[in-house]
Formats: C-alpha cells, sequence, structure tokens
DNA sequence: TTGTTATTGATAACCAATATCATTAAATTT
DNA sequence: AAATTTAATGATATTGGTTATCAATAACAA
C-alpha cells in the first residue's frame, strides 16, 4: 500500500458524510448529488468523496442493476432485495452463515455477501 | 406476461448459445463477442440473445463490478470472488443456507445469492 | 502571511448497455 | 418452390454511470 497523503477535511467532505451517514435506504452517487444540489458541489466531487469514505472504511458499497449504491452499515448484515421497486433493506446476517465455510480450499475469505431478492411487503399488494 | 412471439433459431443464437453453454469462467457480452468475432456478428446481437438466453432460462447472470457476467448452472448455487485477479468460481450451496429465511416478515423469496469475495489460491502465492 | 499541494468543479472521455432503423432471413402461407 | 410476413440482424447513435483531466481554489503547514 502506498504512503497516504494527509485527508483534508473540506466544506464538500462534511456535506457528503452528512448526506449519507444516517442513510438507510442505499443511496446512489446520483441520489447524493441530488440531496446537495442546493450547495453547488459538483458531481464528480460526490463520487471522489463516497469513494474516499469507502477507502476509509465508513461506508461500504452494494452493487445492484449495475449501479453502485452505498451503505452506512459497515459490520456484516444481509441484504433484502425487492424486484419489482428495487428498495433495498439491511438484515441481520443469519447467525450459522459464518460457520458454512466453502468446501473449496485455499481461498482465504474476507467478506460474505448474502443477498434474498423476491417481492416486499408494499409490492404484494 | 405478454403473448410471445415465437423465437427463431437463427445462426447467431445458435453461435451465441454454443460460445457461451459450456462456460465455467462468467464471461461477459464483450467476452462472448470477442471470441465470435471471425463469424463477423455484431455485438447487439450477442447482448439480445444472451438477454434472451436469460429470459428462457437457459443462463443466469452475475453482477459484478457493474458488469454483467453469464453463468450457464441455473441451479441454486454460491460463488467464490477473487479480489485480486476477479475470478469467479461456482460451488455448491452450503446445507442449510434454504432454511435462514430472514426474520422479516412478507416477503417472498425468489432467490438467494451468496458469494465470499477473498483471495484465491493462486494470488495469495 | 506565505508556500505547498490536496481538493474542487466543469467537462471531456470512457465504457457497458440499449435504442433506432433499414436490411436480411427465418418461418409460414400460398 | 415462390411469395409473404415479420422477427432478428448489424451498424451505429444514444444513454447512463463513472472516471480522467486540468486550471483554479482552499486546507494545512511553516
Amino acid at each position: 500500500m502506498s504512503t497516504n497523503s494527509p485527508r483534508r477535511f473540506t466544506k464538500q467532505r462534511r456535506l457528503v458524510h452528512d448526506a449519507v451517514i444516517h442513510r438507510v435506504d442505499h443511496p446512489t452517487a446520483k441520489d447524493i448529488f441530488h440531496d446537495l444540489k442546493d450547495t453547488g458541489i459538483g458531481i464528480a466531487t460526490v463520487y471522489r468523496q463516497l469513494a474516499s469514505m469507502v477507502e476509509d472504511g465508513i461506508l461500504t458499497t452494494v452493487d445492484y442493476d449495475n449501479e453502485t449504491r452505498y451503505d452506512p452499515l459497515t459490520s456484516p448484515h444481509a441484504h433484502l432485495v425487492c424486484s419489482i421497486c428495487h428498495k433495498i433493506d439491511d438484515i441481520d446476517m443469519p447467525k450459522g452463515v459464518d460457520t458454512l465455510t466453502p468446501e473449496k480450499l485455499n481461498f482465504s475469505i474476507n467478506e460474505i455477501e448474502l443477498t434474498w431478492k423476491g417481492i416486499c411487503d408494499d409490492c404484494q399488494k
């Protein structure tokens, strides 16, 4: 890993941080950009700050429908995705998943991703 | 669901089918296109035929790094993804995952996705 | 306050994927 | 076997998410 430059605490960094840190709906970079459009922030800055927050371990990413979404919940958890309204919910990682290590040898595991896809409560009505 | 038009068995459909059906390495549409470039097939046709094979249940998709990959293995299974070389392996879905239903009610589940991310055998050397 | 340099914003560029549309060729009908 | 119908093709324009470029700005250090 290279020597990191010091991270500067810019207005824009705080804006992006505050806009995403309490979100539970897995916004895209464009979502955050729209929420901050009154501030005059540039969209490239939104992408860069979100990426740097992922680097710093403040956010995790969820790739869905070829689009990156951001999640401030960094502890291991699973996702529930609705195929109709595309809503993504965080749910607890079920007990026992961490013990279901794959039978393939010599693979060092860093991360488990578990997603259920289906139809959510609202969309079944 | 709408009334489907009859599916025509074109040369191109057979070409794409034969190029992907025995692949175990989760190729992208571009991968298939390159493999078929000598045939003169158009890239739009490759995208269309792969999409129609997914519709027909012949292929499944794996979204990785905001890019759609195709997998001829349609029975439930898990994935092992190397963060270094980006290789994707199919592995058996561990016993018990189907019983780990999420605690959230009123969500009708169609599909389970389980992926381990880490460093593969080769890349650890 | 001054100097250094990481960050910003505007925008061009990139890339996967889809839409458009005239042409071609399967499948059906005569 | 021709004629007809129309889904599929291929070339390419377009879309949409994301990254690269770069001159100007502003955060931090001296």
